[in-house]
DNA sequence: ATCCTCCCCTAC
DNA sequence: TAAGGTAGGGGAGGAT
């Protein structure tokens, strides 16, 4: 853990954080995730063909779920209104004066609420809309009143709670004392506050804000998130810029090839040629043009297009008379100048701007700047309401434009984008300043809002020339000219100059780009590292060899919240972060990912920082801290983030009331588009040439020859959802685990700390209190559990850091060196992937097509192995009865349900062999104190364990016998079962003395009863084996009882001291280990097995590089059982190629 | 050396 | 009042 406050003082806003500005975070709510809906439906319904909706505003269901079920139904779905083209507006919610607007427009079309369509799909048919009018006419008077007794109420709010502004950060970091003369102040603000209201008339706010205003100023009020995020702008911006990021991926991928915008430029220049040719018909004018082209092609033109001061000239866009008017867009409500501003050192409101007009630019004021502070500035700064549905609406248009072009387009933001512009230069013989005009013409036209844009050899350049241009302008920055206008650059004008960088620089006294020009790459490298130090040398010069990224790949998932967080206390908190879990969760399913990795992000109050920020619940001088934690497999459920989340922050000991701001980040994504091959088929492919190369380096590979269903059994699970059967034996694999791990100071710490001791009511209670939450939990997610457990492991080699999504996605495509590549087509990684790309769709979905068949197929061949594995365990068990192998015992325990005489009588005859080796054994056991289990273990525990044996044995069979049954598929006791297998998991696991009597817990202990009766008297049976077989459950269950940590320093203790393996130790162990698949204890599994590797490799005795590859065999065969797929573990290759090789004969002799 | 984790920094 | 989010590149320094 560690935690870091920013400590300099450059700040740009020049306000509160001696900090600077506070990076900060939150999440997002509804919308975006675009979905290839249209795709995924062989046959689309005609249901709505000849409709067009638009969705405004928050609806129920969201923006995003409604253009699924247009698309699914035949309809069309627009981003923005087009008139005459939209056929309906679909909104749950919608202000009077957007009502009045729609209905004053030249064509007014209907507004309905989103149930018309949902009720129109139930029924098959599309309803009367009449029916489903947002507002009929009589109810117009109503919404109005609604509407303005709302807003009433908003102020007359305000003016009671309006806070004195006392512990100002600023004042404490300047030294500034203010006198709190609370009363004045107040009276002053609502004195301000009546004339705000009386100039409010003639203010330019639009009001488009929900006319629906509950109180969500604290994170207990349900609506709190949905209300922050709905208002904020951050939220938005980020939210929206990726949102366009995956808009032109899927232009890209829904393109037809047509470029209307770009034919029409080339038919302008047909006609200007046939001009042209008419004056002077010569072949050499053809050829001067010839060249010309070709001359064109040799450089690279990048665009770069920005909107100008976006928000604003959104915001005025039909309001011509505020054009050239100093604006700025901020949340405070009319011109709060005259309300706190009282000419000294206050600073007014502390409202953000999130943009401001050229005019009020003009004066020094920016965007991002605190309002008071503008207004110091820029005394006559008008303010606008924010128009997020505006901006989206001009977002599209601009973007449709550009596509309508090119289609080689880099998203940044919501008003800007970089676009590969060669072809269609060289395409329409324009120069860039020409296309400029044009497309600047056109977008102007379309949304009634300036933009500029800058055009140059490569992204850099391009985007210095859109900042040249600004605003509404346009500018070409070429190799030849960006010399001299570096020279008139400061070093902040750079991107990915900021803040903190010039102030760096400004110490090195470098100021321009013409001093940073003077200073060495080696000098920048040691200032800045080596790729921001290469990067400034080459920027200063105008130099940058970054292509654009066209496809966008995404690799994290968050939401944050560092505004208005005021915890009570530690309940405050938790509630907060469950429902911050279950925001960030909603986002990750509507991107189809998962992730492996959780990081909590928490900003704590500063110890010198006051308590009330000076900024209305505000965050104040935080100290940051970040937490993770690396899960086993990618998750996207809801109760395991959760989880995970609270018991970070249990462990970080926080005081809730000093938090200031909370965020939950989810990456190592795992991507799971049904539909997104090109994507997903770039990656694999180049993955799989990857892993060729691995492979081949790695042909001793361990577990590949550990496991020869491995491959297949990969793609079996690489083949997602659609080929998972569901078996319930993989559920609630980190709710087990969470249960089950030790954890530090939570509730749980009972149970952790009883580790010999027969602890009673307890346990007891807390067990129960785990098994309702496993019950809930089970039902909630019963379908998709089972498939969410698709087990990776991190990969021994080459587990980069920087693992794109899609190759995590791809993760378990390990192909074998050959045998399982079937393909008569060329070896995938053969294919040129821009080459599949240029194909047409239909032509490239058929390759796609035969690929995924022959995929297809050998997940069907390998669904068949998973079974054959218990097969040639049986035979191998016939075959080799002298060859001690701990599946017996985990046979034994586990009760198979298939009996087969023959395998019984197998099983007892080796456990008698055992029993005579563990007779030998004991007898050396005090001599070698090499044992496993440990003197103070047995010392400590032997009483207790003696007593409890039986017990202990009957929960172990009680608990196999379970989750047997539900393999078994024994459908109408499921649930029951379910419910006994948790109950079961908890306990055995995490007190395991307490389990005196457990049965009177459900129903279903019958017929689990059943089966440990009959495992029991089979048991009895035979009196020689039984003590045995006691004695080594009861290490087993030793080892179950014990918390991670020390079973780790058992493994670690056996294998450095110990210098020949005993079998008995290996068997436990093996054992031990191989039960954590069935208790979803995956992640301690991978963590025993990498300790136990460590250990081994350190020595060179190929006796425990055996033994270690055994255990591995062993365990995978149960993750195959239970999870269809192997853990990814490292592998041991030993200098003596016999010992390689003698891995390789067992292995063969095995199956 | 290389990886992992926790940061910092930046942009919009 | 005010709505200070989000994603990605990258570096430092400890662990392996
Ligand atoms: N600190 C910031 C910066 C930007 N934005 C929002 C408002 C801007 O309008 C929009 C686009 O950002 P730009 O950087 O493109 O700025 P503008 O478009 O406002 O001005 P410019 O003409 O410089 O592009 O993002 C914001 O809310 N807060
Ligand atoms: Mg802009
Ligand atoms: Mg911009």
């Amino acid at each position: 853990m560690s935690r870091k406050k920013r400590d300099h003082a450059w700040g740009e806003n020049g306000f509160e954080d001696w900090g600077g500005y506070m990076a900060a975070k939150k999440a997002k709510l509804e919308e975006q995730f675009r979905d290839t809906a249209n795709k995924e439906f062989k046959e689309p319904s005609k249901l709505f063909e000849g409709i067009a909706v638009f969705v405004n505003g928050y609806t129920d269901p969201t923006s995003d779920e409604l253009r699924r079920l247009m698309m699914m139904h035949g309809g069309l779905y627009h981003h923005y209104m087009r008139p005459k083209i939209t056929t309906h507006i679909i909104a749950s919610n919608l202000p009077y004066s957007k009502i009045i607007m729609y209905r004053k427009s030249q064509n007014p079309i209907p507004i309905c609420k989103p149930q018309w369509i949902i009720d129109s799909i139930a029924a098959g048919k599309v309803l009367n809309f009449q029916n489903y009018l947002l507002y009929s006419n009589n109810t117009n008077v109503q919404s109005l009143l609604t509407y303005k007794l709302n807003n009433k109420k908003i102020e007359d709010n305000a003016n009671s709670t309006m806070h004195k502004e006392q512990d100002i950060e600023q004042s404490k970091a300047s030294g500034i004392v203010i006198n709190n003369e609370t009363n004045i102040n107040n009276q002053n603000i609502s004195k301000h506050n009546a004339i705000n209201d009386a100039l409010k008339h003639d203010t330019i706010s639009t009001h488009q804000s929900s006319n629906i205003k509950t109180n969500a100023q604290s994170t207990r009020d349900a609506e709190f998130l949905s209300t922050f995020y709905s208002n904020s702008r951050l939220h938005y911006i980020a939210t929206m810029g990726t949102t366009f990021k995956d808009y032109v991926n899927e232009l890209r991928d829904k393109s037809d090839g047509l470029f209307p915008g770009l034919d029409r430029l080339i038919k302008l220049k047909e006609a200007r040629d046939i001009l042209t040719s008419t004056d002077c018909e010569s072949d050499p004018e053809d050829e001067i043009y010839f060249t010309d082209k070709v001359k064109r092609k040799r450089e690279v033109i990048i665009m770069h297009i920005d909107m100008d001061c976006f928000f604003v000239s959104v915001g005025i866009r039909n309001r011509p008379e505020l054009r050239d008017q100093p604006i700025a867009v901020t949340h405070a409500k009319g011109n709060t100048f005259s309300a706190n501003y009282d000419g000294k050192e206050e600073f007014g409101s502390l409202s953000e701007v999130a943009s401001c007009s050229y005019a009020a630019r003009k004066t020094g004021v920016k965007n991002g700047m605190f309002l008071g502070e503008a207004l110091k500035l820029c005394p006559n700064l008008k303010t606008i309401q924010y128009d997020f549905e505006g901006y989206k609406e001009v977002s599209y248009i601009l973007y449709d434009t550009v596509a309508s072009y090119t289609l080689d387009i880099e998203a940044v933001s919501c008003d800007e984008m970089y676009a590969d512009c060669t072809k269609i230069l060289e395409a329409s013989g324009l120069s860039p300043l020409e296309f400029a005009t044009i497309i600047r013409k056109e977008i102007k036209q379309k949304t009634n809002c300036p933009v500029s844009t800058g055009f140059g050899n490569n992204r850099l350049q391009a985007r210095l020339a859109t900042r040249k241009a600004k605003p509404d302008n346009q500018f070409y920055l070429s190799n030849q000219n960006v010399e001299t206008h570096m020279r008139t650059l400061d070093t902040r004008d750079l991107p990915g100059v900021g803040g903190t960088t010039t102030y760096k620089l400004r110490k090195m006294n470098v100021h321009t780009c013409e001093d940073l020009q003077k200073v060495s790459l080696s000098v920048l490298q040691k200032e800045f590292g080596k790729k921001m130090g290469e990067q400034l040398h080459k920027m200063c010069r105008g130099l940058d060899d970054t292509k654009l990224n066209l496809e966008h790949i995404r690799k994290s998932v968050s939401a944050e919240v560092n505004y208005g967080i005021r915890f009570r206390n530690n309940g405050d908190a938790v509630d907060f972060l469950s429902k911050l879990s279950t925001e960030v969760c909603d986002r990750l399913i509507a991107v189809r990912a998962k992730g492996r990795c959780i990081t909590l992000k928490l900003m704590v109050r500063a110890e010198e920082a006051p308590v009330e920020t000076a900024k209305f619940m505000g965050h104040g001088p935080c100290n940051y801290i970040t937490k993770s934690k690396n899960l086993i497999a990618a998750v996207d459920d809801v109760n395991i983030i959760r989880k995970e989340v609270v018991n970070i922050w249990n462990q970080l000991h926080l005081t809730p009331e000093d938090m200031r701001g909370i965020g939950i980040q989810i990456s190592r994504l795992e991507i799971c588009k049904t539909k997104q091959n090109k994507g997903n088929l770039i990656n694999f492919f180049s993955k799989t040439a990857k892993l060729q190369t691995c492979d081949q380096m790695s042909s001793n590979d361990d577990k590949n020859r550990c496991d020869p269903n491995f491959n297949e059994n990969s793609k079996l699970n690489n083949s997602k959802v659609p080929l998972t059967s569901e078996s319930s034996g993989t559920k609630n694999i980190f709710e087990a685990q969470i249960n089950n791990l030790p954890l530090t100071k939570s509730s749980n710490v009972h149970k952790d700390e009883s580790s010999a001791i027969p602890c009673n009511v307890q346990t007891e209670s807390t067990t129960t209190e785990a098994e309702d939450k496993n019950l809930h939990n089970c039902k909630a997610h019963e379908n998709t559990k089972a498939k969410n457990l698709e087990i990776s492991g991190i990969s021994s080699k080459k587990a980069t850091q920087k693992q794109t999504s899609q190759e995590n996605f791809f993760k378990h495509t390990k192909p074998s060196s050959g045998k399982s590549l079937k393909y008569e087509i060329p070896r995938i990684q053969d294919i040129d992937m821009s080459v599949l790309i240029e194909l047409p769709e239909d032509i490239r979905n058929e390759i796609f097509d035969e690929y995924k068949r022959n995929k297809k197929q050998q997940s069907q061949v390998a669904a068949d192995p998973v079974n054959k594995v218990s097969d040639d365990e049986k035979n191998s068990n016939i075959q080799d009865c002298s060859q001690v192998d701990p599946d017996v015992l985990s046979a034994l325990m586990k009760n198979d349900l298939h009996p087969d005489v023959q395998r019984d009588v197998q099983i007892y005859c080796n456990m008698k062999r055992e029993a005579n080796r563990v007779n030998l054994n004991e007898s050396n056991e005090n001599k070698s104190s090499k044992q496993l289990q440990g003197a103070s273990l047995s010392s400590k525990t032997n009483n207790s364990k003696n007593q409890n044996a039986k017990h202990i044995v009957n929960n172990t069979c009680t608990n196999e016998a379970a989750c047997i049954l539900q393999e078994d598929k024994i459908l109408h006791t499921r649930d029951q079962l379910r419910e006994k297998d948790d109950v079961n998991k908890t306990d055995s696991t995490s007190c395991r003395n307490s389990r005196i009597e457990i049965s009177h817990n459900n129903a279903a202990m019958d017929k689990a009863d059943t089966f440990i009766l009959q495992n029991l008297s089979i048991l009895h049976n035979n009196e020689n084996i039984d003590k045995h077989q006691e004695m080594l459950i009861t290490l087993v269950n030793h080892l179950f009882a014990l918390p991670l940590q020390q079973v780790k320093m058992q493994i670690q203790t056996w294998i450095t001291k110990s210098k020949v393996v005993n079998e008995v130790d290996f068997l436990s162990l093996a054992t031990f280990l191989s039960m954590l698949p069935q208790k979803k204890r995956i992640e301690d599994l991978h963590i025993l097995l990498k300790t136990m590797h460590r250990c081994i490799t350190k020595n060179d005795d190929c006796t425990w590089h055996k033994t270690y590859r055994r255990t591995v065999k062993h365990v995978q065969r149960y993750m195959q059982i239970e999870y269809n797929n192997n853990l990814m573990v490292p592998s041991i290759r030993c200098n003596d190629s016999r010992c390689n090789n003698g891995d390789c004969e067992f292995e063969i002799l095995e199956i």
